[in-house]
DNA sequence: CCGTCATGTGTACGAGCGTACATACTATGT
DNA sequence: ACATAGTATGTACGCTCGTACACATGACGG
């Protein structure tokens, strides 16, 4: 055969449609390092925009501006790619969380950062706290996805143990998922910045571990 | 062309390959009155097994046991009948609740029962909760459903309010949220019943509005 | 300057999905 | 007893999905 054998359907005449140059903006991509790491991002986007059952090869190629076949090519399936998002993602929530607690140094400051945790700006968080969800989701039916659901409630719980024993940082993380969660779900206004406070304060015993880490 | 133009690839011919006998057992279940309600009900089970992607038409059928075309004769697709199908679950879900703090008089009781309620057999309920999730994260895409979410924390936080005011009814739902979720994830052991029980001890204030309902 | 080979890509395939619809069946009115 | 209408069912269609794989492509040693 001399023509390129390819049964490509509307496939343009051999006559350069484009500019004669060998392939200005078709796939003129080699040799592109941030690839992998870009898919996965990418892919934590569609998760939050489109859940996970709405996550496919094909729009995730799309949104990354990849061919179809890269992703087979730098993962092992398409679960693989999905627990890499999920560990990303889990990771970067584990920064913040921690980030979250940088400053603070008095059961005040304690109470304080905790509201303003769960109070933080309600759009941008909630497609973090979706793919959250979608990853406990997954976690409860995958064994393999346990590990990241796990780690990263021992890092949220190590985190609080620096400011209260264990039992109150149990405590604390639980209260603050589920507020969360009632506020990303609820239509109408949740509860106020104050209400929370007033929780957290009530949940926390008094003062005596300050700095005190053992 | 001659030919039925359609592209059917393998068509049995007219000879009736079975026996010539109408059909002695196959399709031998005509008014069934309770069909329609008995779809829901295993609808439910099903998302409780295999995860709302998992839960397809072909698989509601097989395991209701009535043919694929009567899932779309009974439902306007595939959206209605989920939807349905979490509502009763979340009715279900609200009576239990309501149920758990039905004898419920002082405070002492009231904190009892809620880490009953947080603490009731695992297996049990991890696949109630289960659906619970699903029904959440669907939510959180599909307004439709939001309705549903809404009611049904309505009705808990109402169940609360009987026995507390409205901001710690938030907490203590909130509480419970987390507290379940975290123990339905968690593989290993989360936290002892007395710990729960000293968490909500600490979020209720102490005694004013027992009996007292508005 | 050119073979050689690892790297990367376009395309096709089989499977499973929701849904539509022609057909078969049964309950009822006469 | 039969015609008829409403109810129910099996099957096929169009579609999208994950994945495999035959081929381009460009870097590089000789």
């Amino acid at each position: 055969m001399t023509r390129p054998a390819g049964p490509l359907p509307a496939a343009s005449p051999p006559v350069a449609a484009r500019p004669a140059v060998p392939a200005p903006a078709r796939s003129a991509r080699r040799h592109d390092p941030e690839r992998k790491s870009r898919i996965v991002d990418v892919t934590v986007e569609i998760i939050a925009e489109h859940g996970l059952a709405g996550t496919t090869h094909r729009r995730i190629a799309a949104a990354a501006d990849v061919p179809l076949g890269s992703l087979t090519y730098h993962f092992d399936g398409l679960n693989d790619l999905l627990a890499q998002a999920f560990r990303r993602h889990a990771d970067r929530m584990s920064r913040s969380y921690a980030a979250a607690f940088a400053q603070v140094r008095t059961r005040a400051e304690f109470i304080e950062a905790v509201t303003d945790l769960i109070h933080s700006d309600a759009d941008a968080d909630s497609h973090d706290w979706a793919v959250a969800y979608e990853l406990y989701l997954a976690a409860l039916r995958d064994p393999a996805l346990r590990e990241v659901t796990e780690s990263w409630m021992r890092t949220s719980r190590a985190v609080l143990e620096r400011f209260t024993d264990p039992t109150t940082a149990r405590g604390v993380d639980a209260l603050i998922e589920g507020l969360v969660m009632h506020k990303v779900l609820a239509t109408t206004s949740g509860a106020t910045r104050r209400e929370t406070h007033a929780l957290i304060d009530r949940l926390v015993p008094p003062a005596p571990p300050l700095g005190a880490h053992p």
